[in-house]
DNA sequence: GGGTAAAGTGGGCATGCGCCCACTATGGTG
DNA sequence: CACCATAGTGGGCGCATGCCCACTTTACCC
């Protein structure tokens, strides 16, 4: 019997080394050679798993979207503890500083992948979608308990923020001293939005 | 004699249809072949006034820049008259809405493009820098006039600006009733933000 | 332990890229 | 008008990409 198991690790790596790849090389270095050859298997054996090169980075981002979700969860929790200021520089922070900010780069960068998993996916760009939506809870949260005195909606606000912070930190490659740094960018625009 | 204008035509055409494919087809369409079939002309033209097609992207989105100077200087002429927002938004929709968003779009696209535009300009990408400086030269001004209330300087609300609008306006291509709604929500975030 | 289905391997293909270069066409100059 | 520097042409190169496929290896089940 096929376990499954091995097979789902088997993805999972090399979803783990397109991540390195993007993390260290940058998205247009992410081809199906590097991402193998990171894993360190042979090139066959991502078209074995999935149908497309395409595909993969669109299952790849479908994967890493699923992490959003507990994030989403831990922010909405902390409505109303701490500073709005500081609960969104560190939900911003940890999306733009991290695992994500890889995969934001992705899609921001390829074009051609944008509209594929436009058509695969009729909603809009999952991530984008996913990560607006996460800040967009919390600034529900935060104003049904009327700490938010914008008059702007959230649907508004939260791609504002995130925009705002892509923006700071596009190219900053995220090294943890440079990071404070922008935290304290971040804190400052989000003081000025909410 | 060489005219010397022939050759600054002959340029020109090429970014002009660099600019096109840009629009039409989107930054990962962007090759060389394409600009020189689109600009009606044999593939060896672009290698005659460039010395390589990176150089000639750099000098394409180096000479795009040139028209934002004229467009900051319009802006800070304003500042005092009419809305803030009104201003902004007339500015980034021009910014984001026409031919700029084709070179945000392909500046945005391309981590290679931007490394190389780094090592060339070590200010920093040169776009981004000119857009930025354009909005915070307006915002100073209004500044100045006691019009803005937000107490974050203008060299953290420019860019906060121009992210959220980006993000607003992403893979819209700016058709005129779809970009009037996009204004109205441009208008609101502005509203929101100084 | 032998059989078999799955996973993994890597040579090689078609395609498209940027670029080189020998060639032709053009137009201003002495 | 002959000259020649310049602009324009397009065949073809080396390379890298994604993908196909015959082959080998692995590991599970009877």
């Amino acid at each position: 019997m096929p376990t499954g198991v091995a097979m789902r690790d088997a993805r999972d790596q090399l979803f783990d080394a397109a991540e390195r790849v993007l993390l260290r090389d940058g998205p247009s270095a992410l081809t199906s050679r590097a991402v193998t050859t990171e894993a360190g298997c042979a090139k066959g054996v991502l078209h074995r798993h999935f149908t497309d090169f395409d595909a993969f980075l669109a299952e790849l981002v479908r994967d890493r979207i699923g992490r959003l979700d507990d994030q989403a969860a831990a922010l909405r929790d902390r409505a109303g503890a701490g500073t709005l200021a500081d609960n969104l520089a560190d939900a911003l922070t940890a999306l733009f500083g991290s695992v994500a900010v890889a995969i934001v780069g992705l899609v921001t960068s390829r074009d051609d992948l944008r509209a594929r998993l436009r058509r695969t996916t009729p909603t809009g760009i999952p991530l984008v979608t996913e990560a607006t939506a996460m800040i967009a809870s919390y600034l529900t949260a935060e104003r049904e308990l009327g700490r938010i005195t914008a008059d702007a909606d959230v649907d508004t606000l939260a791609p504002t923020l995130i925009g705002a912070v892509h923006m700071l930190f596009a190219d900053r490659k995220g090294t943890p001293p440079e990071t404070e740094a922008v935290r304290r960018t971040v804190t400052t625009v989000i003081a000025a939005v909410v």
